[in-house]
DNA sequence: AGGTTCAGCTAACAACGTTAGCCTGGAGAT
DNA sequence: ATCTCCAGGCTAACGTTGTTAGCTGAACCT
């Protein structure tokens, strides 16, 4: 753990502000949380403008007086759920030291994934509406992986090959009866700075 | 070129055998076909039986002599899809040597997938149907990843990364102004064998 | 000729998001 | 104490979606 650069620089601090959401008004707060339940507990398929209306004791139409439709309320569960994973995720970095930062970052980001999965497909699957997003959330999300490497595109190539690690393991993709901790392993190892230092452990 | 197993063992002789997909009846064929093209060039969400209908000239219900359903011809278009990424990948690491092979597999994966994104994701997104594909097409077109790195998981691992990468960059989830080419390049660095050459390039 | 099968058709159903328009209870203003 | 207004519910309905039921005509085989 002699590594130069990092005593020195890893991990970093954190330089991108924690973003302020909006409070929503009482009504659309129990909108969310319904739609959180549902989504996470029935779902994707279960999260319904009927169903949603079904769990609040109200009907469908009557959420359109809440809110503009159901890409935006999508949209402020995505808010909300990147706010949250980049807390834990900063926290996590907070936490460890330059030797392990690497390893307990993939480690949180994949229990977090796989803690709400349905919720996780929802922030990341498809075009993500920017505009719908306060501003900031992203970087926040994101910053953590920038802090584990220091270099803006390794950060984002690690980022994206987590992302790629746990929606694979959330859709049941790999082949049955891989042992996925082995496969988390070799994706930690890659990314483990090649340094002169021959790890152990 | 003549690398069969010496020079470190990689590329590594191809042992998954090229599975034989059922030929489609001439009118399922048909329906195949145009589903793809209204895939790619009209969108996931244009892919709808009417419009499937009509391109062919016949009502959406007629579709259902020919298929079983909107989820067997999806079926359909991810087998095909999976042999052809198979063709390309192993032809791509055929050509390859040792030191290039990582890096070759990567840009050609991510030149498939932007060459069609829409069947990208489609292939690639959500729970597989394993019992409506066809046997050993999901082994066919992973084992490049395997002859790439010689560890089954190191190459799991690869793949996961290189499918995050690229379906990030498909749902264009970078920030803004991002060189991606610098995000490929990071990601294969990260990948690349840590043995005792150091190679530049 | 007669029966069978293939491959089209229309009509219709349930579920989806969403809009239009009505009604009502209670808060705030006079 | 009464009036007004409107937030927040409601029903009805529209246009989509995938899909099923049942009819029909043509081709084909005996």
């Amino acid at each position: 753990m002699g590594t130069p650069q990092a005593l020195g620089g890893l991990p970093l601090a954190p330089v991108a502000p924690r973003p302020e959401l909006a409070p929503p008004s009482p009504r659309v707060g129990e909108i969310i949380t319904a739609a959180r339940e549902v989504l996470e507990q029935e779902g994707a398929a279960a999260l319904t403008m009927r169903r949603l209306g079904e769990l609040l004791g109200i009907r469908a139409p009557s959420l359109y007086k809440h809110l503009a439709g159901k890409t935006q309320l999508e949209a402020m569960l995505v808010d909300a759920a990147l706010v949250e994973t980049g807390d834990l995720l900063h926290g996590v970095v907070d936490r460890a030291d330059a030797a392990g930062v690497l390893g307990d970052l993939l480690a949180a980001y994949r229990a977090h994934a796989r803690a709400q999965p349905n919720l996780y497909r929802l922030v990341t699957a498809g075009p993500l509406r920017r505009d719908q997003l306060t501003a900031g959330v992203e970087d926040w999300a994101g910053e953590p992986f920038y802090r584990a490497t220091g270099e803006p595109y390794l950060a984002q190539a690690l980022w994206a090959a987590a992302h790629g690690t746990v929606i694979l393991e959330l859709d049941g993709r790999y082949p049955p009866g891989s042992d996925l901790d082995r496969t988390w392993a070799a994706l930690t190892a890659a990314f483990r700075r090649p340094v002169d230092d021959d790890r152990s452990g």
